[in-house]
DNA sequence: TTAGGGTTAG
């Protein structure tokens, strides 16, 4: 056999798609170099870690499957290639087969500290206790649990089953535990919500580095703590780029959407360098927040940086693009990007135009991503089943959950199984959605139900709402909006005995239903609406606006206010009163006033826009040659010209 | 040529 030329090695260094990999192992092979055990270990590494993409993984099991005799540290990389995948139950099989050959007589490959710690990682990313606790009971047996790096991983592994306490056994046997052991323990109790216990660690801790106040900081914002996390970061003298990336996204996801720009702006100030989780973390408060003026700003960062071919900076660019209404430029990064697309890239815009009710590009941007060879997975599927429901297309709808499972071998999960119920029911197929329910092999939660109830209140049906609120009753009996949903069922075919019935048990039990409320953005700055008489500052502004576009309206524009939505038992002229306070029609009013008459105006809604605001918005758009964006709880409506893009089907 | 703790978009 010729030996190896280790130069060869290197080449495999270069390769950053499966192609290449491809050609250099066709070369290879024909002079009788791929097998031996440094090369073809170096090229199923390469596809493992350089490229990892699912096709790269299944090339190079096949690869190691024709080898004679692969040894650990090939075994040891495709269980770690495995154990990050979205099939890391394959990183257990391959460690089972390594386990048993190690049984066998001559010098088969055992496995190692290394196996141990990437399969021990395949059954936290799986949240799985029993195949995580087995491991333990084997790395005793190869005398390899007390082993440093293993014990971490096991103390990270219990963390993420929710096990504190046999992360804590375990980092009690530790003869000598180091920093990183600690932070892993330390990390265990916020993972499992023990923050007491969190803070007790923290002081005995014998040694702390910039790693150990990360955690504590990601620890007190993952449990909602804002003020404990940020008097963490005021205590530190040196803060590294983790430091601040950890408080921009803890911002971001507490809500706390203008901090996390503005110490996205302190962190560039100070001349750390931001990263792709600075970039993404600040793009996702603006997502969240509808800020599209920011977004742009953002936009025109990235494409100066260093960030111009990062996948994860495209995605997290575009979702935020779609989630502030322009579907349109989302559109564009999705078309312009010069990095081949992932599966997020793919699911973020098809989830995008199913919020536009761009339905029929959502259908045929699923089909491109399967012919590009990407796999959907099950988040993709969630998009394409809401872009159905919205649509009202059931027949579809179901063929796409059917596929699911048996062309991709996808499970359905709770929230596939809600996205069905609501496609049967927001079409009116109130019996097949609860027949629906009622076949469900899953147990069904309160979203299940609140689903359903969801649908009744569009329809109107009493009799099945009624059924729906006992099962909620008993899942999840203090929720406000779900009293609320059933007594606009009851207002709406005027039976208001048993509206006032549920007024009353909600404030016997003082519970309160959540303000609606509606933001615009205006030079940069954001102005938020409250529902109904509050004349102070800019709103006033709005109020005498909104005055003016009302009367316009009754004149010329045919607008019969819809007052069906108002839930009180009052007079119809009151009533008219009460919606024509609603918060998004005062934000549309403060949009005319203030921008400039060719620029879109769009609006963030909090809850489920109304019947008659939609139908404002309808007339005020043809009326006044105006464009308006509105993104309530669950869609977005585009007007333009007397129509919206949801073809009143919401 | 492989590891363990801290931040990551749908």
């Amino acid at each position: 056999m010729i030996s190896a030329d280790h130069s060869c090695l290197t080449l495999f260094n270069c390769c950053r798609s499966l192609t290449s990999v491809k050609q250099i192992h066709a070369h290879l092979s024909k002079i009788g170099l791929d097998v031996d055990p440094l090369i073809a270990g170096k090229l199923i590494l390469q596809c493992c870690t350089a490229i990892s993409a699912s096709l790269a993984l299944t090339y190079a099991h096949h690869f190691f499957g024709c080898l004679k005799a692969p040894d650990t540290f090939m075994y040891n990389t495709l269980i770690r290639g495995y154990s990050e995948s979205q099939s890391p139950g394959c990183s257990f099989e391959l460690f089972n087969q390594l386990n048993r050959n190690s049984g066998c007589s001559g010098s088969p490959p055992r496995p190692d500290s290394f196996s141990f710690a990437f399969v021990l990682k395949a059954a936290a990313n799986m949240s799985s206790f029993r195949a995580g606790s087995q491991l333990h009971c084997q790395a005793f047996l190869h005398g390899l649990d007390a082993h440093l790096f293993v014990g971490t991983t096991l103390i990270s592994m219990y963390a993420e089953c929710g096990r504190r306490n046999s992360a804590r056994r375990v980092f009690d046997e530790m003869p000598q535990p180091n920093v990183v052991a600690w932070n892993a323990m330390l990390t265990a109790c916020f993972r499992c919500s023990d923050l007491e216990d969190a803070r007790a660690l923290f002081e005995r801790m014998p040694f702390k580095n910039s790693a150990s106040f990360n955690v504590q900081i990601s620890g007190f914002m993952k449990a909602g703590k804002v003020e404990s996390a940020r008097s963490v970061f005021n205590s530190l003298g040196l803060k590294d780029d983790v430091t601040w990336n950890t408080m921009i996204v803890g911002f971001a996801q507490n809500s706390y959407f203008d901090e996390a720009l503005m110490y996205f702006r302190d962190m560039l100030h100070m001349g750390i360098r931001p990263t792709e989780v600075s970039l993404i973390g600040v793009l996702s408060a603006c997502a969240d927040a509808g800020m599209l003026v920011s977004a742009k700003i953002l936009h025109g960062f990235v494409e100066k940086s260093w960030f111009l071919e990062n996948i994860s900076v495209r995605n997290a660019l575009l979702d935020a693009y779609s989630k502030c209404g322009d579907v349109g430029m989302a559109r564009s990064v999705f078309d312009h990007m010069t990095v081949d697309r992932n599966v997020i890239s793919w699911t973020c815009m098809i989830s995008g135009l199913a919020m536009y009710g761009r339905v029929n590009e959502a259908i045929q941007l699923f089909y491109e991503m399967e012919e590009s060879g990407v796999q959907p997975d099950r988040i993709t599927f969630i998009s394409i089943l809401y872009a159905c429901s919205h649509a009202g297309l059931i027949e579809q709808g179901h063929s796409y959950f059917s596929k699911m499972k048996d062309v991709y071998g996808l499970d359905p999960g709770i929230e596939h199984y809600g996205c069905m119920v609501d496609l049967y029911g927001r079409a009116g197929k109130l019996a097949e959605a609860y027949k629906f329910v009622s076949q469900m092999p899953i147990e069904p939660t309160d979203t299940i139900w609140r689903t359903l109830l969801g649908a009744c209140s569009i329809h109107g049906n009493v009799h099945l709402a009624q059924r729906a609120r006992e099962k909620l009753m008993v899942l999840d009996p203090n929720n406000s909006s779900d009293r609320v949903l059933l007594s606009n069922i009851y207002a709406v075919i005027g039976q208001w005995k048993d509206v006032a019935a549920i007024r009353n048990s909600m404030s016997t039990e003082r519970m309160k239903k959540d303000p609606g409320w509606s933001m615009i953005e205006v030079d940069k700055l954001a102005y938020k609406f409250t529902a109904g008489r509050n004349y102070s500052g800019f709103t006033q502004e709005a109020y005498e606006k909104l005055g003016e576009i009302m009367s316009r309206l009754k004149e010329g524009g045919g607008y019969v206010p819809e007052v069906k939505s108002v839930l009180h038992d009052i007079e119809d002229e009151e009533k008219e009163g009460s919606v024509a306070l609603h918060s998004e029609k005062l934000a549309v009013a403060f949009g005319l006033k203030r921008l400039h008459k060719s620029k879109t105006i769009h609006v963030m809604k909090n809850l489920r826009i109304c019947k008659d605001c939609h139908e404002f918005m309808k007339i005020v758009s043809q009326l006044y040659d105006v464009d308006i964006v509105v993104r309530d709880r669950s869609r977005f409506h585009s007007f333009k010209d007397g129509s919206c893009s949801c073809k009143d089907y919401w």
